[in-house]
DNA sequence: TTGAAAGCGCTAACAC
DNA sequence: GTGTTAGCGCTTTCAA
């Protein structure tokens, strides 16, 4: 390992200060032109590059953000990424992923780990089973230490901070309307389990629409999956009804995908028998066959819009205006399941 | 903002001297119970936890590891993600993960701010364009200087470094076998332009299966997909032949995907009448329907045992064995597509 | 125009 | 058993 060079071994090579080095490679007018071009010369010849760790312990701020998301194996995270990561990147700012794996205290580990002087500023997408277990304590710890952080998507209800959301009720309205605008009233969601918070919102769109259109709510139309059991089956049920719905809303992507496969298996045809909407940010959609209608969900946008959030209050730090919301709204994409 | 608790505040609140406390929180036996009980009970009362900015610059090394990859939004990266996340934190090491989103000024400067003392060492898979390019300079340069650096994936041909790749040309045979091993002996192929060299292998493999078999190579069964035009169309042209393959391998999950979509439209049958076979870690093979029979890629296995290969080159430092090359091998994953 | 010194937060060798 | 000191790599007063 050719020997790392540091402004100390230029100093020391070049018989001047360590002072000296560092204002003339920021091209500071204190340093005489000749000795300046000598050391920038050297510098570059030996390929000297600053030691982040030692500018960021002196200037006390790293130039990188964290960004602790449940998992990455999901379109949408991966967009939010792609967005939160070219706003960082605009403002020279970097970025520490950490996943939480919808997991409590990999959660309490990541930001342990990413809040001990790591980051400047933190963006997150809460755990499921930190929802579960209704244990945000961590999160006001730092919330209580001023510590620069704004929730995206998954966000907690009952802490007063800055957050990026999608409009889930809307969009869970906007796609029921898109079944009812196509003439059909028989309609079934695919949801999760209440506790849930998208899952559950979504659902009340679902509601509102039928409520405004005055179309009866029939309580076996309504699936709350189980992700521990057999999804399909419990899909398949649904569709086996006597009189089963003839449009179908999932709140996710990947149940609409197995509505669309226990259908086919059934000879339901789609969408002239049933119609399926789903719910995310299409990267399945597109390769099924139909391929999907969804409501899309902008990953991207809201990563980006975190980021700025986030950017904006380590950047102006004086305006310290707490819990601000941003909402996302969503659109149908229609394909051709519907 | 609650006054940041640090090594030097204890010190002065409790009258002792930063070393002992610092001595006292390692649990030192230097320190006397007393003092020791004290120091923790305030330490752990006002939450202190050491920066680890300073710790990382005192002890020369950061506990953690860069993570290049092209890009994120692909199901096979994210699960690479996962393997070498495992594998680093059980090693309680943390992870940078940066995109280069298959760009060669991206890498590059990933890699220069990765390696300004971030981190320990580095996993990459290098980007398109760089093999486009072929300006391989930057990692030249690492490796000079002796930067713990394994590839995985994507890997430079002519860097003698150690890596971590999929055996693509036995994947590409044992893809095509597959089909021949279900009676078929037209089987096209949808193939990548030649520099992309997991593409390029992959054919090979489909070829030394032909002739292995004694098929005679039909040089309009091998589409060589640009991206840059429609995809749908290049691929429906193989399907409109008029005596067209009954087999079909895909070097990639999209173009699997989409052929199953053509197939569709074509009223080809599938699997009766044409078997696909596709390419890839599976994620949407899952939801397509037919679901896709493909080859198992193991991102998961893959990431892991680049991490483990990094870990190893960090924690015994004595065997500096360049060069080495895992191969992870390939397996068939059958579904309903063949 | 240049350099010495202090300090970011931490630790370890070496006093006391 | 406790404290002093120096140093990881860098910058920034302040003095020369």
């Amino acid at each position: 390992m050719s020997k790392k060079v540091n402004i100390k071994t230029i100093a020391a090579d070049l018989n001047v200060s360590p002072s000296t080095v560092s204002k003339a490679l920021k091209d500071s007018h204190e340093i005489s032109e000749e000795t300046r071009k000598k050391i920038q010369a050297y510098a570059k010849y030996y390929n000297y590059k600053p030691n982040s760790l030692a500018l960021s312990l002196r200037n006390q701020r790293t130039m990188t953000l964290g960004l602790i998301v449940p998992e990455i194996v999901h379109h949408f995270f991966s967009r939010v990424i792609y967005g939160v990561e070219s706003v960082a990147n605009e403002k020279d700012y970097n970025l520490m992923i950490c996943l939480s794996k919808d997991n409590l205290e990999k959660e309490k580990q990541n930001i342990e780990m990413l809040t001990n002087g790591s980051v400047d500023g933190l963006l997150v997408s809460v755990a499921k089973e930190t929802f579960e277990k209704g244990d945000f304590s961590h999160f006001e710890h730092l919330l209580e230490q001023g510590f620069p952080i704004v929730f995206f998507d998954r966000v907690p209800d009952n802490i007063n901070t800055d957050k990026v959301v999608v409009d889930d009720v809307a969009g869970g309205y906007k796609a029921t309307m898109h079944l009812i605008e196509n003439g059909l009233k028989k309609i079934g969601i695919l949801s999760t389990p209440p506790h849930v918070t998208v899952g559950n919102d979504r659902e009340r769109g679902y509601r509102k629409a039928l409520k405004e259109n005055k179309i009866n709510i029939e309580d076996s139309y309504t699936i709350h999956i189980n992700e521990k059991e057999d999804i399909s089956q419990q899909i398949a049920q649904l569709l086996k009804l006597p009189d089963r719905p003839k449009g179908l809303f999932a709140v996710n992507e990947k149940y609409a995908a197995i509505a669309l496969q226990e259908a086919k298996k059934l000879d339901i045809n789609i969408p002239e028998e049933l119609s399926v909407i789903g719910f995310t940010d299409g990267y399945i959609s597109k390769y099924t066959s139909p391929t999907l209608t969804t409501i899309a969900q902008h990953g991207y946008t809201m990563g980006a819009k975190a980021a700025e959030m986030l950017l904006n209050k380590l950047l102006n730090k004086t305006d310290n205006s707490l819990g601000q919301t941003y909402v996302i709204s969503t659109n149908v994409v229609k394909r051709e399941s519907t």
